[in-house]
Parts: C-alpha cells; structure tokens; sequence
DNA sequence: TATGAATGAGCTTTCATTCAT
DNA sequence: AATGAATGAAAGCTCATTCAT
C-alpha cells in the first residue's frame, strides 16, 4: 500500500510500526500546511512545527521538501485510487460501474475541496523539473482513470452506445474536473454532488444506437 | 476595454509608441520566463536579462513581480477572450457559435500549448492572497465563456434540444480544458484541433428530443 | 554672499542671475524634502519633482547627494550666522547683545522647527565619512557662535561678573539647543520665545560679584 | 523592569545562559558598527561579520534591522538609567544628588564619547515613522532625566533657592549635553570631567536668595 | 541646456539544509 | 535518533547616477 511500508506486516517490529507512524504524521501535517498556501509559501519549519517534531528530524523521513511534497501528493492521489479501485471492483455492470464513478469522485470533491488544487500544482515547474518521477507517477495514475473510463464506454458500445471511448473517457474526467475546479472557485450554483445525476443523464441521455 | 488597446497611432506620439513597445518586449519576456518554470521560479533577474533591459527597468513599466505576472496572464486571456468575442459576433446561429467556439478554443490550444499551466498558475494560493484582483478578472472572464456557452444551450433547447444549460456550459469547458490539459501533459492521441468534430458529435449526436 | 555667485552683482548677465534662480529653487526645494525625513530618506526624484526640474538637472547643479544635502545645510546655518551677525553689530553693550542672541536663537528655532533636526543629522557618518568638509564647515560656524558668546561673557566679566566664558559659552548654547531638541520632540510646556526671560534671568541672576 | 537583567544564573539554564550570550555578543557588534556609521551605513552583512555570525543567525534574536538598532540604543540608554538611579538612590541631600548626577554623566561622556551620536540619531525620520516605540520610550526615558532634575531643584528652592525648576532642568542637561557634543566633535579645550566643577558653581554660585 | 529612461550595485530578509550535540 | 541553531545563497526591490537625445 504505501511505498515505503514493509509488504509483509507480520514481520513488522514495534521500531518499524513506530518509524511509519512518525512518518504518517509528518505527512498529515505536510498535507495540511501544504493545502493552505501551496507548496511554495509553505516552509519546513511550518510543517516541523505542525507535526510537533524538530525541523532535523523531517529530513530522516524524506530527502527533501520536494521529496516530502511528492509523498504527501501521491499519498492522496493512490488513496483516491485504491478507493476506487475497491469500489469498482464490486460491480460488473458498466452502467453501475459509470455511476459509482461519477458519484465516488464528485463526492471526494466535496469532502476534499483542496484536493484539486494540491494536484494542480503538480504541473508546477521545480516538481516538473527536479522531480519528474512525481510527474511521471501522476500522470499514470491520471491514465489509470482514463483507462477504467474507456473500458467503460467500450462495454457500452457492446450494448448498442456509439461512444467514442477515447474522447469521452477524456470529456468525462474533464467535466468532473471542472465542476471540481469551478466548485474551488466558488463558481458552482449547487453542490458537487448535486451534479451527479446530471452528469450520467448527459453522458446517456438519448445516446443509444436505435 | 483592453488596457493594451492603445494603438490608434493618429494620437500617440512617438514616446508612448516606444513605450508601449518597450512595455510589450518586457511582457513577452516575462511571459516566456513564467511559462518556462512557473511564477515562483521565475526571477526579475532572469526576465531582465530576457528582456534585454536592467532589472531596475522592469520597475519603470510594472509596480513589482507580482503586478508584471498580472499583466501577462491578463494580456494573454484578453486577447483570447477578444478573438472569442469578434468571431462569435459574425454569426447568429447557436449551431454555427457552438463550432466556432471549439474551433476557437482548439485552435488555441494547438498554437500555445503553456497557456493552460499559465492560466492555471492563477489558481495558486501566494496569488490568490496577495493579488486578489487578478483571480477576480480572471472569474469574470471564465465567467464570460461559460456564459457564452449557456446561451448558446439556450438557443438549442429553442430547437428542440433538451440540454441542462448549466451542465454543459460546464461539461463543454471541462472537456475542453482537459483536452487543453492532456496534450500539454503529451498524453493525448491526436493534436487538439483532430479532436473537433468528434467534441461537436458528442455534444449534439442524438440530443434532439424527437 | 552666496559661495557661488559671482561676488560683483553688476557684472552678473541674464544667464548668471536665471542659472542662480534655478539654483536656489533646487535647494528650497531640497531643504523641504530633507526636512520632511532626512537625509536618508530623501531621493533625488522627490526633490527634482518638487523643484519641478528633471533629475539630471539636478547634477547640472550640484555634484551629487551629498553636494546638495551640503549646500542646504550650509545656506540655512549661514543665512542664521548672517542674520545674527548683522543684528549684534547693531548693539555694542554685552547685556544687549546676550538679549538679542537669546532672542534671535528661540524666535528662530519658533520659526523653523525643522532646523535643529536638519543641523543634527550632519553628525551622520556618510557626511562624516565622505565629505568631511562640510562638518568642518559646520564646526566654523558652532565655534563662531561660541567665541560670539564668550566675547559677551568676557565684558560681563569686565562689569563684575565672575563667568567662566568657556564654560558659560558651551552652556548657554546648550541650553538653547535643549530648548530646541525638547520643543522639536514635543515636551516643552511653553513655545521657545516664552523662555527668553527666563534664560536671560537664569544667566544673570545674582551673578554678578558684590 | 531591565529588559537584560535575566541574570539569575541559579534559575537559567545553560541554553538559557548560552543564548543570552549569543545576543549580546550580536548586540556588542551592532552597537559598534551603529557606531561607527549610523543606522543607515550600517549593513547587517558588517554586523554579522563583525559578530562573527552568518547573517541569518540575526534574524533569530532580532526581528530585523530596525529591532536590532532600538535593542542596542535601549540597552545603552537602560543601562545609564539604571546607574543613575541606583547611584542617586544612595543620597538624600539634593546638593549631593545634582553633584553625583554631574559626576555621573560626565564620567559617562569620558567613557563613551560615541553614546551622545548613537542617541542623537534616535532623533531620525526613519526611526521616527517606522519604529516609534523606539522614540517613546527614549522619550520617556529623557523625561525621567529631566524630572531627576526638577525634583533636584524643588529640594534647593526649599532650602531657599529661586530655581526655576522647569527651565533649569532643561539648561542642566542642556549644558551636559553640549559638552558631550563639542566633546565629540573635537572642540573641548579640557575632557569632560574637567567641567564637573565648573558646571556645579555656575549652577549653584550665587544663586542663593539672601 | 535639460531631460528622464536605463542602469546595476547593493540592500534587507528568507529559508532549505546541515551537523554538532 | 532527534534536535534546532547556524548558515549563506538567492530573492525582490530601490535609487544615485549617467548619457543619448
């Protein structure tokens, strides 16, 4: 799960359990000094501060602020996944396999308001450029959503939908992302999760093949 | 209307035409400069030395750094929103508006592929507190777009179409900032513009209610 | 008078008296702006925008900064220097010219407020350090303050007083400075010209050997 | 009451202990770069070279520049307070208590010539509009100088004096101070103690109201 | 002669990172 | 292992001075 835990658990000593707790909380006070001003208004000793240790004492964690940003993004970002992927993985039907996309994501936007902003700044030059396996990471797990979209439409078109899967796995998180973005920006006239019944209706509405 | 539009040469003399000009090579130095490494990377030094002036310079045409990236992500989305404005204005039709506009926006994209990161730049928290200002313009004109749109869905459901004028005002930017997004991030199949008729199909195909 | 006009007024053309005028136009203005925040905080923009010249006219004038901060200074402690010079040579017993010097130092100080500030900050080290000429300058002109007092103290002392004139030459312009720093800073109880009698009555005061 | 006088070693511990050390060590090193140059001449680069420090390490005792500056002008003007009051403390007779007060400050003046020039500068624009504090509690501090001196010549009007305590406390410190500064500038004919004497039979000589 | 746009050295201040304890 | 004092490079910005016009 996380990748700097031992895969096998049982083998975990009370020094190892105690070392990823530590490290847990760094991250949580990361993400949260992070969240509130990005990552560059945001300082090591904020976040030292935060989590109630000694500035020294992060650099035993992670190699650097950079590294410690990269961890407390894809931290989130895998989090969001993994509870996807569970998700998912208990319907068959890509109908309901659509719904509890379109629900899982605008329902994260709405408990997570910051979340968006954190993953935009990705794009970000000093992590574009000092850490591009950060970037790399991203942009897989962003495909991975592409992907389970795509799927999707080509199970739809199975049953007689002319979707066009590329293009509409990208309309589909597009959308999504935008009413996260728009809802950010206070832009939104209803709450994410409002969107939700709206949003499947305009994907199938009247796109059958008949 | 547009701060930059002062060039009715009748009354400029020739000082307010070399400043002018001198403002605009200062601009696009500090446009490349941002769009190579973002705001914070950026430094006056490297857009001075870009610019082919003194540093103190800079501080002759723009109140500090924060100011000059305003006006740089302001002249860049004007201009767009100017050109989105002067075509849609040619043609009355919803169905014709509707191909001009993703036309418009794809086009864009296709030929400055930075303007998305710039533009998304804008959402960062160190802007967001310290240039309130520019946030808020940018709003106005994001606003602008998804207005333009809305009435657009509006003249359609006049014609039968059943659309949430809302939704799609939105899904329809999403889409096509995600297109934006995705071939900046080089994770797109086709070039921008390739991806036209098939946003156009998606948007229309089987909506009419009949 | 002025150590840069030309000594014989008649052989002075239009363009000697206009090059004069422009000249003491620049130092009013000056001396308003070193007033308003000293030294330091004075740039060369504000003075030539309040002179209403350009800024190189100001070096057409004066050498630099530091030559203009200089010229203020001393026009103003010598046009002080003059005018009390001329009004003893007025009077020749001593009682009345201690009045008179009394009298001219507070109504001054009344008048100008600004001027012992102006006058404290030649103390300034880059004064100090890079154009000792003028603190030599100015160390003239104190003294020529204390030999006038002493030459007073003298007489007295030729009626029967027992003064130290060293001494009482040091004191009394020290009394006077004291009167001035403390109204400047705003602790006195009474405006400087209220403290005539009483320092006139405090020097002679039972003074006098019987 | 002095804001240095945690010197109670048997409740500080070595940290404590360590870390006043260290700030005085900074504040030593300001005093004599202040000194040397004024406010405005004085860098921090100077400061922590001269402190032995890197620069960064100021700006963990001192907020900044000007912080540092009113630590040092205050520490200097407490610490003369603070002899003063415990010296004055030590007798009741006023006679004794204007003789120790003439003593004290012209021994101080001998000690440290460069304190008059320090002091003189709180007097600046700068400090005036930035730091006022500064300038309030030097106020003060003036005033509780010039109070030491009323209440001096309250106990000698008893005793049959016509003092003007106002005016003879103004022209007390007045005097000293003008010795301080003509002794700074190189125009005294003897030091400063010299004048002690000289300085108590012009105030006291033949004052009496018999 | 008068100008003011251009300059760049130099300032204060911040903060990621190190390392002696 | 944990600390946080010390560091110093690097940033934004100012302003006295110059010089082409």
């Amino acid at each position: 799960m996380n990748r700097n835990s031992n895969h096998n658990s049982q083998t975990q000593g009370r020094k190892e359990r105690e070392w990823e707790l530590r490290r847990q909380e760094i991250l949580d006070a990361a993400q949260k000094i992070f969240e509130k001003g990005g990552y560059f208004n945001a300082t090591m000793a904020q976040i030292a501060s935060e989590a109630e240790f000694g500035v020294g004492t992060l650099y035993q964690f992670f190699p650097n602020k950079q590294g410690l940003f990269a961890e407390v993004i894809l931290r989130e970002v895998e989090s969001f996944m993994q509870g996807l992927r569970d998700l998912l993985s208990t319907r068959s039907l890509w109908q309901e396999q659509l719904k509890l996309f379109v629900e899982y994501k605008l329902t994260w936007v709405d408990k997570r308001p910051e979340f968006q902003r954190l993953v935009m700044e990705i794009f970000y030059a000093p992590i574009h450029d000092v850490a591009p396996q950060i970037i790399d990471e991203f942009k897989e797990l962003h495909m991975e959503n592409l992907q389970i979209l795509q799927d999707i439409f080509i199970q739809a078109n199975k049953d007689g939908y002319t979707f066009d899967p590329d293009l509409m796995s990208i309309a589909t998180m597009g959308t999504l992302n935008a009413i996260a973005s728009d809802w950010y920006m206070g832009l939104l006239k209803k709450a994410p999760i409002e969107y939700i019944s709206g949003v499947l209706n305009g994907i199938l509405g009247g796109k059958r093949d008949v």
